[in-house]
RNA sequence: GGUCCCGUAGCUCAGCUGGAUAGAGCAUCUGCCUUCUAAGCAGACGGUCGAACGUUCGAAUCGUUCCGGGAUCACCA
């Protein structure tokens, strides 16, 4: 049942009787500082009828409290109307909570998408910036299978290019044929510290060559390394046997480190594409553009698309020489994907640093007339900066991701150890709670803030594991399976449907909670926003610790009120587990 | 300079399809473990919702302008 729905269109009936008026009617909840569970705002009204708000309110409740099953009472302040509900409204709102077993996904809404996010560059590993976009992705993937969608997960891999080539270099010159295993270092930051080693010697060159007169401009486009670089990038290109087992050698140490961090912080992806197999898409597009009379040719041969009437610029789709850039390859591999996937829906998890990439992308597409350009969807999110300001690779000033998960590890150990309330758990066990509560707390950190806002994280303050966290939710989950755990000891069970018994307002506010649930998936997928669902579940937990301290379950002596408060704290530990999978989260049985 | 995003308590953030005295957490201070996990609960303190106009019965929420911060406007990705 729906309680919302009911009350609506018994208004709208009130409306309809009592005035001959025809109106949306929307329903907000009731402060808590008045009587009543929903109010209804009369304001609107009062133009049309040319009646004082409080006649029209009273005029509308009583006809409410008459002929509305729902309602039993109702008090008017100003232009609000407070409606209070029915004992037994709540009980059979629960009671259909329960009947859906806690089933609470909608079922297959017959549409497809694909979610392509993480996409690393293989020169360096991953840092907090790049954790971000990953969590955002998994559970945003997550939300959508939750309202329906058959979700695809993907990751382009940035696994060639100029900067790949950076690395290699630094690591022929300086290498000394070190691997991971020899230097005792994850193959993934083992190519990061080249291409470190890079842009230090390469700074260094540029210098002397300023030093020789030669302008900052002239220097670092002349600099031995960067045309060292640029030759490697051609040998690639051309498939050079040395070059091309090198690239294979160190991305196969690079790829290894990227599965050892995906592994630990519980990312996977359906299907993954390597740009060096899909870099040279797009071009037959491009032609296609250029018979159809929206791309242009300019005297040097390089083709562009005019997107003024978009607001946008004139953008360069294909060098004169013909060779790719960017956009190019994105215009492909968007096709790939739909031609591999044909899902109706594709959404980019790219950071707002390339909003304009994106708004030119799909205008293009459009122009084109492909028919996926409709479902295209760019989730930008914004910068993790540092106090210090942006995290920059090439200057070691990054929050490595490996680094910070294992600080986190060791906090939720120190933090867990140091309250003794696991110490029959065993080593592996231990390891395992730790690793849930740091991750808990790191995703629920980077989750819980809008995707499109930046952020801001200290390094000297760690995240936090009290208040609006993601141990304050573990932890509340915990709690409930503690008190059940004690019930089932004690010979009880869960009932599947409650007696006739009246509930605190505690208890109506979390069986309120739980009724919304659905309505917060749904909203959570409108705005690919996975901080509503961490907004909800931290709502929900904070009610829930309210209850507890207020209420007892076990000591309860009414038998009827103890089996519905198994009920009801059961159902709230399993929309936060729900809940926080959603975002990618586990929560523990104990901590 | 053009375009886009952000600006709410000391700090980090909710709220933004317009509604009653703007909510949390952290920090500071007070209470609460002889009863289901105190990673908790209850309370205090803390706000010209960046500013000004405008629309409205009513604006943190919508519009315009301005201020502050960020991103972007590459034949880089």
């Amino acid at each position: 049942m729906n309680i919302e729905k009911q009350l609506t269109e018994d208004i709208q009936s009130a409306l309809n009787h009592l005035f001959q008026e025809e109106m949306e009617v929307t329903l907000q909840p009731t402060r808590k500082d008045f009587e009543g569970t929903y109010t209804f705002v009369v304001f609107p009204l009062v133009k049309k009828l040319r009646k004082n708000p409080v006649e029209i309110g009273n005029a509308i409740g009583e006809y409410l409290k008459e002929n509305s099953s729902v309602v039993s009472g109702f008090n008017v302040v100003q232009g609000f109307l407070n409606i209070s509900l029915q004992e037994n409204t709540w009980n059979s709102l629960f009671n259909s909570l329960l009947e859906k077993k806690g089933d609470s996904d909608f079922d297959s809404n017959g549409s497809s998408v694909l979610v392509e996010f993480s996409s690393p560059n293989t020169n360096k590993p991953l840092h907090l910036g790049h954790l971000r976009n990953n969590f955002l992705g998994h559970s945003v993937s997550e939300i959508l299978k939750a309202n329906g969608y058959a979700v695809t997960k993907a990751c382009l891999v940035n696994d060639r290019g100029i900067h790949i080539c950076k690395s290699m270099i630094a690591y022929q010159l300086f290498g000394n044929d070190e691997t991971p295993e020899s230097a005792s270092i994850k193959g993934d930051h083992l190519a990061g510290k080249y291409y470190v080693e890079f842009d230090k010697a390469y700074k260094e060159e540029i210098k002397s060559l300023m030093a020789k007169g030669q302008s900052e401009d002239e220097a670092k486009k002349n600099a031995p390394l960067m045309k060292q670089a640029q030759q490697m990038l051609q040998q690639w290109e051309n498939g050079d046997e040395e070059v091309v087992t090198l690239w294979k050698k160190m991305n196969g140490w690079v790829y290894d480190g990227f599965n050892a961090t995906y592994k630990k912080i519980g990312i996977d992806f359906d299907k993954t594409y390597y740009e060096s197999d899909t870099y040279l898409l797009g071009k037959d597009i491009v032609e296609e553009g250029l018979e159809k009379g929206i791309f242009f040719k300019k005297e040097d041969n390089s083709v562009w698309i005019d997107l003024s009437e978009e607001g946008l610029d004139e953008k360069l789709v294909l060098r004169g020489d013909g060779t790719s850039v960017y956009i190019t390859q994105d215009i492909g591999t968007t096709e790939l994907k739909f031609k591999d996937f044909g899902t109706d829906k594709s959404v980019w998890v790219v950071g707002n640093e390339q909003d304009y990439h994106f708004q030119v992308l799909f205008a293009i597409l459009k122009k084109l007339g492909r028919s996926y350009a409709e479902g295209c969807y760019h989730l930008s999110y914004g910068m993790v900066d540092l106090p210090s300001g942006k995290m920059k690779s090439r200057e070691g000033t990054v929050v490595d991701a490996d680094d910070l998960v294992s600080e986190m590890i060791a906090t939720a150990r120190e933090t867990t150890e140091e309250r003794g309330k696991i110490d029959d758990f065993s080593e592996t066990e231990k390891d395992e709670l730790f690793r849930t509560l740091a991750l808990g707390a790191l995703k629920y950190f980077l989750l819980k803030v809008e995707p499109k806002k930046r952020m801001l994280f200290n390094p000297a303050e760690s995240i936090d594991f009290q208040g609006n966290t993601g141990p304050f939710i573990q932890y509340t989950h915990a709690r409930i399976k503690s008190i059940l755990r004690k019930a089932a000891a004690d010979g009880l069970s869960v009932p599947e449907q409650i007696g006739d018994i009246k509930m605190a307002e505690i208890e109506t506010d979390l069986v309120g909670l739980l009724a919304e649930y659905p309505n917060y998936i749904q909203k959570a997928a409108n705005d690919y926003a996975p901080s509503v669902i961490a907004n909800y579940c931290y709502d929900l937990a904070k009610t829930f610790n309210s209850f507890y301290a207020e209420l007892s379950v076990m000591n309860e002596s009414d038998s009827q009120l103890r089996d519905f408060r198994l009920a009801l704290i059961e159902q709230v530990a399993a929309t936060l587990k729900k809940g926080m999978r959603l975002l990618g989260i586990d929560v523990p049985e104990r901590m």
